[in-house]
DNA sequence: GTGGCTCTGTACGGCGACACACATAGGCAC
DNA sequence: GTGCCTATGTGTGTCGCCGTACAGAGCCAC
């Protein structure tokens, strides 16, 4: 395990090879990430973009109305926020710190001309906006299909994947902020899970009790975004194996043949 | 305007700088695109990506039980289906030709190191996907908030945006599919849509009757997304001019801090 | 025109979530 | 402990969509 403060807490960042992460270092600063902070938001002009390590970030979709939902959560897999790179300057999406931590923060400016230059980063952040949108894409559908017990099995278990702890610090009013439904639904669903001996509740916090019966709780839903970051992660150590030996070479090689 | 089959008809093509665009065209092939052709599926292989020019092309998302959502839709302005350019293999977003049509498709590969090596082409096909990745947000909001009548009125706009008449053919069992709610739901959506006067329906057929007040049946929902394509289009303009005089210049600088 | 298939319209019970209202309980400040 | 604020639990009526069932209507083949 990489030590604690290491920007390689960063899991895209420790897939840099020696060369990529070297180049980057000096570029990226150490900031804390308090719960609420805006890191985008239509209207706002985007200073920086942020590598979480401890912290994680939300991606809220806000309707006319002010209603909400969550459309991706980001933890130390990736970068928040990715859409900025893309050249669309112009997002609906509001992207927040959901859970206090910690961050390396790089200039947007800068992060784009790397992306821009280099293949290696642009890669991981390519292979991590993949990982996003599937995120994305399943959150569509779950909520055109799932039961709010469902979707709030599947938030809990991103979150907690992407803290060190068992526990979230949320009460129900922000889980429903989260998912986009009443204050109330959440306590029923909360209660349910209960019962079922998934969770336990206690006023401000929601932590698991039983890690196997949530994850059936949360359905098909949780297992198709788990079994992408895992392929995600996975590239992260090839990419980093590939590239420490011989940077370009290895990669030329990578589309003649699978190896 | 461009002349009939001819690769300029789809928009990012003809966004492509004349050097761009003549380094491409040898690579491209027209082909018929008929409805309900899969273009992408989990588990077959991708030897292909298509540039449609009158065919749409829709992106839906299979849940374990069959359950369909549609999760973006493409015209003329983009590519089907750009996951494959991200590095993540699996998706499981299906993507078919919605509308009847033509493509000019080219080998998977080819695009793909086209991708790698072009900055022109890969900024186009960066700032499209960020498009897709509006739309679906906007579907994953929309699936939690809107009523089936909004849902119906966006699908049709969408649809109809990147056709050349103003009368869709499709059954209402279809158009259940892909929105995800039951043939009945679209009926009676349909029915309230021309009641207002929106539209007018023949069997498997549906037609624009007042497109002023399909766009407000639909609400923020449509206006967001179409502003976004907009944009879209306006930088592909803007690309196409700025490309035309001096390709790389902006980007060199970081190739050699890198090196 | 006739038959037959597909598409469309309508109805009814059920369920999940919403809006609103209100009661209870946890935990911090003093 | 006491008070107070916030968080949580519960109930009632409404609404939108689902599942199911069935009737009518459009259109093609013959």
């Amino acid at each position: 395990m990489p030590a604690p403060q290491s920007p390689k807490q960063n899991r895209m960042l420790a897939a840099l090879s020696l060369a990529g992460y070297t180049h980057l270092l000096p570029l990226l600063e150490l900031v804390p990430m308090p719960a609420g902070y805006v890191i985008y938001e239509l209207g706002l002009p985007i200073k920086y973009l942020y590598f979480p390590t401890t912290c994680i970030v939300t991606r809220l979709y806000e309707t006319e109305n002010g209603a909400c939902t969550q459309i991706g959560i980001i933890g130390n897999e990736g970068l928040a926020d990715i859409s900025v790179l893309f050249g669309g300057e112009r997002s609906r999406a509001r992207v927040i710190v959901q859970s206090t931590g910690e961050a390396y923060r790089i200039k947007a400016g800068i992060l784009k001309s790397e992306f821009e230059a280099g293949t290696e980063l642009r890669h991981l952040l390519l292979r991590f906006a993949h990982a996003l949108m599937i995120q994305t894409e399943q959150i569509a559908v779950s909520n055109r299909y799932h039961t709010v017990d469902q979707q709030l099995a599947y938030f809990l278990l991103m979150s907690l994947d992407r803290l060190s702890g068992n526990e979230l610090h949320i009460t129900h009013e922000q889980a429903g902020i989260m998912l986009g439904v009443r204050r109330e639904s959440v306590t029923v669903a909360a209660n349910k899970l209960h019962m079922a001996g998934a969770i336990h509740c206690r006023r401000g916090h929601i932590a698991i009790a039983d890690r196997k019966q949530l994850e059936a709780s949360a359905g098909e839903n949780y297992k198709i975004v788990k079994e992408e970051y895992e392929r995600l992660l996975e590239t992260y150590l090839s990419s980093a194996s590939r590239f420490g030996r011989s940077p370009e070479k290895q990669f030329k090689r990578f589309f003649q043949s699978i190896e």
